[in-house]
RNA sequence: GCGGAAGUAGUCGAGUUGGCCAAAGACGCAGGACUUAAGAUCCUGUCCUUAGCGGUUCAUGGGUUCGAAUCCCUUCUUCCGCACCA
């Protein structure tokens, strides 16, 4: 069946449009139901995976406006950070892949023109994530009260959380080290490479600088460590002969170090001044006194060292580093020492390894031991001894590390284990000022402009105190006490907060974002503006819709509306908004706030999530802290990755509504997998859905173009049955927030119990009727169009979308009705099923119910399970009290004993139901049908029946619900 | 390393307060119906065995229990977070 689905979708966004159901106001009378996504932030096109989570607000928002709430679901962007900037920097550069990006992913080519200004790419992807995006899904969203973190007015309300953080005294100052570029500042050095266009990976190492004094030189060599723990194992120094050095001199001092590594002390240590350069040559075969140590070691030349990592200048532990082992035996054989640099025979005799650390299941050389038993001495490709060596020196470091201890040459660390003695030694030569520390990134890192990025010293930064003992507890306590899904999260998040430092809250440098209120040179950072936004939705409409400006937006006017302190009187004075309006925004502050659920992306776990808790936690009253908190997992790409934006693999989202249509996507996100898991995006699956939809659709038009009407019968009463006992499912599952579980009731159960009632033979208009409007109203939170088009079909009053859904209604519950049918479903079953086995042709099958007795013992054991004194003692004994039964002897008691252990196994109510039914009646008005499902002749007789024809002699074995089978 | 999660049939995935679980649902596959237009629809089947019985399963090996996919421990494997990144 063609159908176009844009169209129709279009029809009823516009008329929900129209009925203003999207737009949340205030209404005293009714409950309120609150519920966001977590804004995303404005990086480009989004892809068919951010709409998952979005979906599932959606259509949690339309459950509970179904259900007797007032919702407010509103939507906004982040635009804080460089993004948006790096983006319009590219194409204002006109950069091909970017380019070919925007124009892949519909952005028109008259507009790559203006986008270059990265404001105009806030606009403009403002207006694709609304429109192309939560509009053409549909979602009943306030867009009315959109917001972006770079409009005016929520920087007021920036400004006013910060105003509020620091009376709290949340807010401190400290030096702080991080990776900046040159030009534009700090960058942020993660996977995803936003800021970067090399060196994601990279992490940053805080490196020991040890400072080794050359008496006749006069200037300290300065190599850089990451196991301080080891200078006890120093022999020599190693050098890159074919390289100048530079020298700095620093605080009086003069230091030697790479040429590199001079501009990084620079952007770490105050008073670094450049004081000359020498080669490299020149230091070979000097002598340096090493710290801790306090012994004169020689330097020897080195290829391997690298003037990009650390100070390009080494000192060697042969012990304990393969590579210093490798090199010290190349270098002792190589005849330069003593010819070129005419370093003495005795000197270089005498540098001989120190066994320092002791490591469980290693000799005195660990590094030694390890490479023997990797065999890298036997290997000829270079590429895989480099390979090898870096393996080597990672399992010796993390041996030990782990399992190490110091042994007595260590001095006063003799005996500690190597975890221990790494801090202490190295806080000791910090102390005696031997060695100062030095962060440096691992590798090359390149911001987006093309500049290295080093580790650079800020003093002054701006953190806030997540740390706070008061805040921590009181966060943790509230966390314990609301919603938070799934379960793991409920308890990661106590560890999570227990974590929690200080954050580094301001930027310098060029960033989108709200000024730093207490001194403008700083930028409020990404994370440190998104943590109490949802408040600010209970009030961006008044700023949208231009009743208050943002100039008005003063401190105490949000004192007075969110904190509800100050005189209405003085506020309105100060701020020129009239008391009214002051008071009406209180009331919609109060009534919409707590939030009731921020739903997000599983990335929010550690980061969002716990800030979002303890922001509000800090400012923010008992009352008003959220309720709850719900994490969604991803759509994949095909190699399990997150479909990356950047990288363009995934459909862009407007094709991909067009090819399926918005409710089939919303369907898919629904009911693919829990919330909780990953999902591998795969378009036949889409497609599935949308098949089923449309089988959905037509059984749904066929029901309503029925002429046909008959009387009710059992039929009936079992799919009324049924479709109220689906009510109560979907509610319990929507309980807990699980539509999964409910699309698997909607979708899959009642369109199964549908196709069975008609098959059945089913036709009461009547009973289709009020089975439909269950249905169709069931299906309006996930599929919202399709409801809509069916339930204006149906002829029912209104819009679904603002339909309410019906009550179970308990009297047309019945567990017999729905009993009668299982059990003519496994009687269909089981003849099948035996037939199956025959040889030859089957033309009949003779059906036996239980014999009269049976049922007497199985009414007698319900009887008794349901008074709780069910035990096969008990049930024995009384069926043996029976005069007529005791006949029957030995069959009885086994009987009683089956039917008392099976019984408490078996739900009560179905064995109830059983009890109460007469099976041969029933079996023989479904006669015909089972006739006709399986197109042979049925008879049926009882147990108990004169003259029975009984060939095989089946009947013996029949018992109630499971009438015995004679196939011929 | 630290911390966390998880391993279920050909596949994706339910099921994890222990019992009604040979284990939902979907996909795939096989057979049939309808038809020969459809990535259509509808039935039936899909661990082994078998007149519906029974047997052996839920990474692995052990344990607790009357009873375990579900609880405890071994081993193996996979995934995720670890801070200034939304």
């Amino acid at each position: 069946m063609a159908r176009d689905y844009a169209e129709m979708e279009a029809k009823w966004q516009k008329a929900w449009a129209d009925n203003r159901l999207n737009e949340a106001e205030r209404d005293d009378g009714k409950p309120k139901f609150m519920i966001i996504f977590a804004y995303p932030g404005i990086t480009g096109f989004l892809h068919v995976g951010h709409l998952r989570g979005y979906t599932y607000a959606d259509a949690l928002g339309r459950y509970k406006r179904m259900t007797g709430y007032n919702v407010m679901f509103p939507v906004g962007t982040h635009g804080t950070g460089n993004g948006c900037i790096s983006l319009a920097n590219k194409i204002a550069r006109k950069d091909e892949k970017t380019v070919d990006y925007l124009v892949r992913n519909g952005c028109p080519e008259s507009m790559l023109e203006e986008l270059g200004e990265p404001m105009k790419v806030v606009e403009y992807f403002n207006e694709v994530y609304q429109n192309d995006y939560w509009r053409r899904f549909g979602f009943l969203a306030d867009f009315r009260r959109f917001t972006c973190t770079l409009y005016p007015d929520y920087a007021k309300f920036i400004e006013w959380q910060f105003t509020k953080l620091k009376e709290k005294d949340l807010l401190i100052q400290k030096p702080y080290y991080a990776p900046a570029c040159p030009s534009c500042g700090p960058v942020a050095v993660d996977p995803s490479e936003t800021d970067l266009s090399k060196g994601g990976l990279a992490e940053t190492q805080e490196y020991t600088l040890l400072k080794f004094w050359c008496e006749s030189k006069q200037f300290f060599l300065v190599a850089a460590t990451l196991r301080p723990e080891t200078v006890y194992g120093q022999v020599c120094f190693w050098a890159r002969p074919d390289m100048d050095y530079a020298i700095v001199s620093v605080n009086g001092e003069k230091w030697v170090v790479a040429p590199e590594a001079a501009e990084k002390l620079k952007l770490q240590f105050d008073g670094v001044e450049d004081a000359g350069t020498i080669p490299g040559k020149d230091l070979i075969g000097l002598m340096c006194r090493a710290p801790m140590l306090h012994k004169e070691i020689p330097v020897f030349p080195a290829d391997f060292v690298d003037p990009a990592i650390g100070t390009g200048l080494v000192t060697s532990v042969p012990s304990d580093a393969p590579a210093d082992w490798d090199s010290l035996e190349k270098a002792k054989a190589n005849p330069d020492l003593v010819d070129v640099y005419g370093i003495s025979q005795d000197v270089i005799d005498a540098v001989q390894p120190i066994s320092i650390i002791s490591i469980k299941g290693y000799g005195d050389f660990p590094a030694k031991d390890i490479m023997d038993r990797m065999k890298i001495a036997d290997m000829k490709d270079p590429a895989k001894v480099k390979e090898a060596m870096e393996e080597a020196k990672k399992t010796v470091y993390k041996d030990g590390y782990h399992m190490g201890r110091m042994k007595d040459v260590c001095g006063d660390f003799a005996g500690l284990s190597v975890n221990e003695a790494k801090d202490k030694m190295r806080q000791a030569m910090v102390d005696s000022g031997e060695a100062v520390i030095f962060r440096d990134l691992n590798m090359e890192v390149v911001c987006r402009c093309g500049k290295t990025v080093h580790i650079r010293r800020i003093d002054d930064q701006w953190f806030i105190k997540y740390g706070d003992e008061q805040l921590t507890a009181d966060t943790k306590k509230h966390a314990r006490d609301m919603f938070l899904q799934p379960p793991e999260f409920y308890d990661n998040v106590q560890g999570t907060l227990d974590w929690y430092r200080e954050r580094a809250c301001v930027r310098l440098g060029k960033w989108l974002g709200t000024k730093f209120p207490f001194d403008d040179k700083w930028t409020i950072e990404a994370i440190s503006d998104s943590t109490l936004y949802p408040i600010y939705y209970t009030i961006s409409l008044y700023a949208n819709t231009k009743q208050i400006e943002a100039d008005q937006m003063k401190p105490e006017f949000f004192d007075y509306v969110i904190l509800e302190e100050g005189n209405v009187d003085e506020v309105s004075a100060s701020t020129g908004i009239p008391a009214e309006l002051l008071d009406k925004i209180k009331a919609d502050v109060h009534y919409w706030y707590p939030l009731d659920i921020n739903l997000g992306g599983k990335e929010h776990m550690t980061v969002h999530f716990p800030v979002f808790l303890m922001n509000h936690r800090a400012i923010l009253p008992d009352d008003m802290q959220p309720k709850g908190i719900l994490v969604n997992w991803y759509v994949t790409g095909k190699n399990k990755d997150k479909i990356s934006k950047s990288k363009g693999g995934a459909q862009p989202i407007p094709g991909a509504v067009a090819d399926y249509g918005a409710d089939a996507m919303r369907l898919y996100y629904a009911n693919v997998a829990s919330m909780f898991v990953d999902v591998e995006w795969d378009e036949d699956l889409v497609f599935n859905y949308k098949q089923r939809l449309e089988r959905i659709v037509s059984t749904v038009e066929e029901l309503i173009a029925s002429e046909e009407d008959a009387p009710a019968g059992s039929i009936d009463m079992w799919l009324l049955s049924r479709f109220n006992t689906h009510l109560d499912e979907i509610r319990s599952s929507m309980e807990k927030y699980d539509l999964r579980q409910m699309t698997l009731t909607v979708y899959f159960d009642m369109a199964a119990d549908m196709r069975w009632y008609e098959r059945r033979g089913g036709k009461n208009k009547a009973t289709i009727m009020k089975a439909l409007r269950i249905w169709i109203n069931s299906m309006m939170p996930v599929t919202p169009h399709i409801a809509e088009e069916l339930w204006a079909m149906a002829g029912f009053e209104g819009l679904v979308a603002s339909a309410q859904l019906p009550e179970c209604d308990p009297a047309a519950v019945s567990a017999v009705a729905e009993y009668g049918e299982n059990y003519l479903q496994s009687v269909i079953s089981d003849v099948n099923e035996i037939r199956k086995m025959v040889d030859g042709d089957v033309t009949k099958t003779v059906l036996y119910t239980a014999p009269g007795w049976k049922n007497a013992i199985y009414k007698d054991a319900v009887a008794m399970a349901e008074e709780g004194t069910l035990g096969i003692p008990e049930l024995t004994k009384k069926c043996m009290a029976d005069p007529e039964l005791k006949k029957n002897g030995k069959a009885v008691s086994d009987f009683a004993k089956k039917t008392a252990i099976d019984l408490k196994r078996t739900n009560l109510a179905t064995a109830k139901a059983l009890a109460e039914m007469d099976e041969k009646a029933f079996l023989v008005s479904a006669k015909d049908f089972i006739s006709a499902e399986t197109g042979i002749t049925v008879d049926v007789a009882g147990a108990d029946d004169e003259n029975l024809y009984d060939p095989a002699n089946k009947a013996r074995v029949a018992t109630p619900g499971r009438p015995a089978i004679y196939l011929e």
